[in-house]
DNA sequence: TAGCCAATTAGCCTAGTGTCTAATTTGATA
DNA sequence: TATCAAATTAGACACTAGGCTAATTGGCTA
């Protein structure tokens, strides 16, 4: 089977690679390198020596292993993203824990891959991610995206069909809600709202008894859950 | 430029179509069909029809768009996932607001692709999502990633360094933020690690103070944004 | 026009919360 | 061995939260 792609004008993607094992550092090199428009320009065996290089060379793309001695590999993410923002992270392990994952992301890596992938995929994955695409792979995707709050009530986006289980929230208590997911007090929200305790109080009320909760730290989780406020 | 790719054995992704404008339907049915391993096996110009055929068909793929007239994509990429629990969506649209992008991906999707993706990158992303993949498109990827929790405080990930602002929570503490989450009072905490009430509230307040917030609210908040709690 | 609902306020009462000081036990570390 | 951190418990105190009843206002609808 052979795939034609047409990409004449397309620069090189300047990829950089930090991994421990030697083995996997030059076969990842070498792969890499039989790939048009795809160009490893530098190598590092650690976390330290590897941000030295970022820092100085602002790659577009860094292939990060995750089990790094000395600093590992999610905080080398969060430091290159600190000191090189462009720079796009691809995570290359083989571990499929959803700590991991999930950590990885929230590190600022905009892909996670494992080790058994295949180099055209990953050759692909490269090239999209250094326009700004996220990939997850296939064995670790559901993890990932179980995350996202299913959209119970986002009254923007349904058709006025559904909407049914969960009794909607007026306007004003969902100003109240907002509120109480930042933590703020009954006294707080009367303040910010420029209404006394006793109102405050009674738009809690009927909030609880809208979620079918029982105090506000349930209503600010599942508030949060469901995307009732935005984060 | 060629691309070898070696997939003898590899079966065909089934896909069907749920897109509205005629124009793009054919449009899209041409370009995949050139596409080795991939068989479009159906088209359907609205949800209520498309979720027919899905239930017949039990596609390995469904490309959905999202405004379609009558039940939306959204709500149709729901149905999807109740009807044909191994089917993969792929949210193909033009719309790029943040909502819909979390929104989709929340409500099963795998995949979240703008109109204007190249067709050969869609039969790849058609191709890895069938077999688990997630892949989000350039154009909002971040708008996806930035919902990951940061990771400030797993401890199991990171390697002794940095640990910097925020002190540990023990693992008696840790126990205890996870009820509290659920929403439990200090008693119900109590009562569930067979403990005094004074013990649950004392593992309470040391968890205010090392979280530097002020109330159980804010705690459970900041523990589910960071990722200390599985949620 | 009458009725309903959202929003507002009030008072009251019980139970829960958060802070403080203080003390004991246990296991690990220097 | 001496010391330290974590876990445990207690009492007390000032607030805060949540539930209840009740009343007023304004806007929308049958």
């Amino acid at each position: 089977m052979v795939q034609q792609t047409v990409r004449t004008t397309q620069k090189d993607v300047r990829v950089i690679i930090v991994e421990d094992y030697k083995l996997t550092r030059v076969g990842l090199r070498y792969a890499l390198n039989e790939i048009e428009n795809i160009n490893v320009i530098a190598e590092a065996q650690n976390a330290e020596t590897g941000l030295e290089i970022i820092k100085k060379e602002q790659p577009d793309v860094v292939l990060m292993d995750l089990g790094l001695p000395g600093i590992n590999g999610l905080e080398a993410t969060s430091k290159v993203k600190e000191i090189s923002p462009n720079t796009k992270v691809i995570i290359l392990t083989s571990h499929d824990r959803e700590e991991e994952v999930v950590a990885s992301l929230g590190s600022g890596a905009s892909a996670y891959c494992l080790k058994d992938i295949d180099p055209n995929t990953l050759s692909n994955v490269i090239k999209n991610v250094a326009k700004g695409a996220c990939w997850i792979d296939s064995n670790v995707a559901h993890l990932a995206l179980k995350l996202f709050p299913k959209p119970e009530n986002t009254e923007i986006l349904n058709s006025g069909h559904s909407m049914d289980v969960k009794a909607k929230l007026t306007e004003r208590e969902s100003e109240v809600l907002k509120l109480l997911v930042q933590g703020k007090s009954n006294t707080e929200i009367a303040q910010e709202l420029i209404v006394s305790v006793h109102t405050a109080k009674a738009h809690v009320c009927s909030i609880l008894q809208k979620l079918c909760v029982d105090d506000r730290v349930q209503a600010a989780v599942k508030a949060i859950k469901e995307g009732l406020v935005s984060v």
